[in-house]
DNA sequence: TTGTATGCGTTATCAC
DNA sequence: GTGATAACGCATACAA
């Protein structure tokens, strides 16, 4: 491996001048420069980031702890991440913890031992012992799209979220909209706020129009497609009155309709089904539903902002910004018809399978700092 | 920070004890190996990666570096790569890098200073003078789904990736027996292997059915939507005859799909649409399409495998794995009731929509080490 | 304008 | 069984 002393021994210099050279500090004869220059170019050196880091106390590197990468929501948000790293010259050490509890924790620890300058993280749950850590270790933190249950005014973590509450009711709303009374949802782990969070929608919505809310019908599980297919078993197994499914997420939803072919139940003829988290730019993931999407691009890109301006500044307060989502409207083309009585946009796919598509910004219910969503989304 | 010289001092010992006792070597007493292990929980000490790093010149990261976080093939991959690296206790240094030539050169120079243990990549294209940096650093290297150019024999690198030709030759031929004879393909970046074995593939499947080949009807551009719409737009602007389109990845094929629906023209009455790269597990993405699948997991999976293998031993030989792809064929209910005369698996997603599917394995073309595809994907 | 000396936190080597 | 010391590659305080 070639150090920067070899460097130094090529230019004729000592290797604090290489690194003067490096760091372009301090006062160095451009002869000396030029020297020294060609030398790295030479020996194709390459600075050592770990011994800067152990030097600088700095490594310019933060982690990325994600429930599941293979869900297009978080994907998306890793892309707003990633490219913010990029332009800052951040790298970014990547860890995947499934909503798993001791996978969370070997992500902290090993985070811990990497001495990141700062991490983001959508967790688990309200409070672990392992988010007290990385309060009590003073690294700079950033939640991903979720609440804490605990007071933590003292903990200078920031969040960037999507507004799940407003989302939920607008969802819910529009299936009562369409007539539908009795209406299940299923939730995600309970632990998780956006669980919490888009049950507490939907229950607004209901309660707003004079429908009773029935804990019947609420099911909390875990945000993946195997706990889709069943929560909708344990729905069914209930034997009672559904004519709506609320899925709280896109992999839930997946589940969903899965097990409602697998069982030859129609949709939207037996039950209407709708989901949360359309992250798809493009709108042909899932295209008959209607559903919520997420600025998700967006919540990466301000949380690693946010991030960043926290590493640099640690004593910043904490700040809590909250991104709107929107409504994407589907229904086939009778349907449409029937219910607006005017023409959409039609996606002749296939035949009979016209749908029309409409997408409406939904207005934050939630105080605070709603940023609006950027024009380049 | 905590550091070991501070849990030397609170256990009494010095910190080569201590250090003794956190990689259970040589000989401790049970008594001290137990004050120490009092000290490291009180003071809740965790090692420094860092200095581990620099003593050892062993990182126990690896970098992943890919061209687009964002589909649904990528991720899956790295899903994959996570799961044996976490098993595996690996961290990842993960960048996306956009097929972009420039970001491809500055990800690797960040992973040449951040001294990973090795690296795997989906390279732009054929050799890089960046892939020859990994060579001359003896940086343990898997090159993920792509081949490379040049001979490198001596390289020692690994190669996991789908048979994209026989790929592509299965997704034509089921063109072909469908009755279409001019059928198009829009491909990705002429530089990277996959969109030239997709290409290969075509021709093979055209001319072993006595179709001649039409160099009029193939377009080589890149693996994302804008291609997709853009390919798209040439190909019409070209104003020849065709009844098909081959969409050599999903992202191309959602913009040729957008672009479609833009210009009214319907899927497939006007024109037959299949693609490459349905990385769904679950059949809901893009739904009407018969596709390509590939065990983008088990490429993940195989190719953290093969790293980890070989940064234990760099002087394995070169290994090539190629895994087979899957084709999924997808009817509307008229069309596979005519082509087959008999019944298949019912989506009753919405009105109209039927959609029967099947799905079959792929024949291997290629020659070498063609490996199983696991039961648990 | 340049160089010498020191220390970041760890582990390997050798000595006791 | 345990400890002193050197070394990994770099950046800084200080000296020249």
């Amino acid at each position: 491996m070639v150090t920067i002393s070899d460097v130094a021994k090529l230019a004729g210099v000592s290797l604090v001048t290489v690194s003067r050279v490096i760091n372009n500090a301090d006062y160095v004869s451009d002869k000396t420069r030029s020297n020294v220059k060609k030398a790295i170019a030479e020996l194709g050196y390459i600075p050592s980031a770990m011994a800067r880091g152990m030097r600088l106390n700095r490594t310019f590197t933060f982690a990325l702890i994600l429930p599941d990468i293979t869900n297009s929501f978080w994907t998306t948000v890793a892309r707003g991440v990633e490219d913010v790293a990029q332009i800052q010259d951040y790298s970014i050490l990547f860890y995947n913890v499934d909503e798993d509890q001791k996978k969370q924790k070997r992500a902290l620890e090993t985070v811990f031992s990497q001495q990141v300058d700062g991490v983001m993280i959508a967790p688990h749950d309200g409070v672990t012992e392992n988010l007290k850590l990385l309060h009590q270790r003073k690294v700079p933190t950033v939640i991903l799209d979720r609440k804490l249950d605990q007071d933590i005014a003292d903990w200078k973590f920031d969040f960037v979220r999507g507004d799940s509450i407003s989302g939920a009711k607008a969802l819910t709303e529009h299936l009562i909209k369409l007539g539908h009374r009795k209406i299940a949802i299923l939730s995600g782990d309970v632990r998780t706020s956006t669980a919490k969070d888009r049950v507490s929608g939907y229950r607004m919505a209901l309660e707003g129009m004079g429908i009773p809310y029935d804990p019947e019908l609420v099911f909390f599980g875990e945000y993946r497609i195997s706990a889709g297919e069943k929560l909708l078993r344990a729905l069914l197994d209930k034997e009672i009155e559904f004519s709506a499914i609320f899925a709280a997420n896109n992999a839930i939803g997946l589940g969903v309709v899965q097990e409602l072919l697998h069982r030859n139940i129609r949709i939207p003829d037996d039950v209407a089904v709708v989901y949360y988290d359309d992250s798809s730019k493009d709108g042909t993931y899932f295209p008959f539903f209607t559903s919520i999407q997420q600025y998700a691009y967006e919540i990466g890109k301000t949380a690693a902002e946010l991030l960043i301006s926290r590493i640099n500044d640690r004593e910043l307060p904490s700040r809590e910004i909250t991104l709107p989502s929107k409504l994407i409207v589907r229904y086939s083309c009778g349907a449409y018809q029937k219910a607006t009585n005017r023409p959409g946009l039609r996606l002749p796919i296939m035949d009979g399978a016209e749908l029309y598509e409409e997408s409406h910004l939904i207005e934050p219910f939630l105080n605070g700092d709603i940023r609006e969503p950027y024009a380049n989304f």
